[in-house]
DNA sequence: TTCAAATATGTTATAACATAACATACGCGT
DNA sequence: ACGCGTATGTTATGTTATAACATATTTGAA
């Protein structure tokens, strides 16, 4: 990783209010028309899942997401959850953040990224920002010993700019 | 898991064989003079906590370490080591490493850094770096939204190149 | 179209990781 | 010795995740 400027992509709507309802369904639009060019099979219960991803505003856990699965008359044991969360992880449509054990939906799905999260811990809402490459961060200490990145995992905690001004006022 | 010893030292040494007797042994004796000077009780259950830590080749779960206890005779409900682990981990004697539940020791206790863990898939080791710059760009992305990061988690996994050789040959 | 392979789901059980809550003991300054 | 703050003992339970195997659905090729 050089000197580089615009590494990050910055999170445009982040840990701010906007229309909701607007972006969960272009992205679940996006979700559609991906899994249809790319012969992945978008169903029933995935797609839930992703829905309820998408009306969040905060990462669920697996748990809270097998209850909105009960709620809406799924089968709910954890490895549904777990099955439809891995599905939609490994295509790129949702992220895992390890910090809290919890899953959020990718707001650019399909183009590759290295997703970089900010998870406020006032309001538990996280932004996603995103890096450019799979390996950028850590490419020039990596390559110095020859380890060969596959996965990489970057997130900060911290208080998000709105829980802040609250707090202080 | 391959048969190399785990390394404390800095990224060039990373995933080499060393003599890890010496640094073990270097490395409680920074922690205990770290104590002193601090007024922190280093007391025996943290002490065999950080001595399994130090002679382990690769990351410990709490519940290793809890069996290691076990074995040496102390108390072995799953809070003594959690307990002993968040006071290691909280005064920089340890790190977590989100991606695997597992626990390290530090290898620069004493000297406040954000760690960056590189996890080898193949042989479970773990190489810790810390990398300034990488911080830096995080915080300039975080300081455009105004989010205040207060702890980083950075960790790639991937294939480390004794065991990238190993397979390839 | 029928069948086999691949993929997805149903279901039971349990593994693995982590903490709440309260009791008891210890270390230290006065 | 007393009291306070810290550390440990102990029981119980909460939370997260996967193994294993059965069944059903989709797909593509014969």
């Amino acid at each position: 990783m050089g000197s580089r400027k615009a590494t990050w992509e910055l999170p445009a709507q982040a840990f701010r209010t906007h229309d909701h309802g607007v972006c969960s369904r272009s992205l679940m639009g996006a979700a559609q028309t991906l899994c249809a060019e790319r012969g992945l099979r978008l169903t029933p219960v995935r797609q839930k899942v992703l829905e309820l991803l998408l009306k969040s505003h905060a990462p669920l856990g697996a748990y809270a997401i097998l209850s909105g699965l009960a709620e809406s008359g799924f089968n709910a044991q954890p490895p549904v959850a777990y099955r439809a969360l891995d599905f939609l992880v490994e295509n790129g449509f949702a992220h895992r953040i390890e910090k809290i054990n919890a899953f959020v939906a990718c707001n650019r799905p399909g183009d590759g990224h290295a997703p970089v999260f900010m998870i406020c811990n006032d309001c538990g809402q996280v932004a996603e920002a995103s890096e450019k490459t799979q390996s950028g961060l850590l490419d020039r200490t990596a390559r110095a010993i020859g380890f060969d990145v596959q996965h990489m995992v970057v997130e900060a905690q911290g208080v998000c700019a709105g829980c802040r001004e609250r707090v202080s006022m």
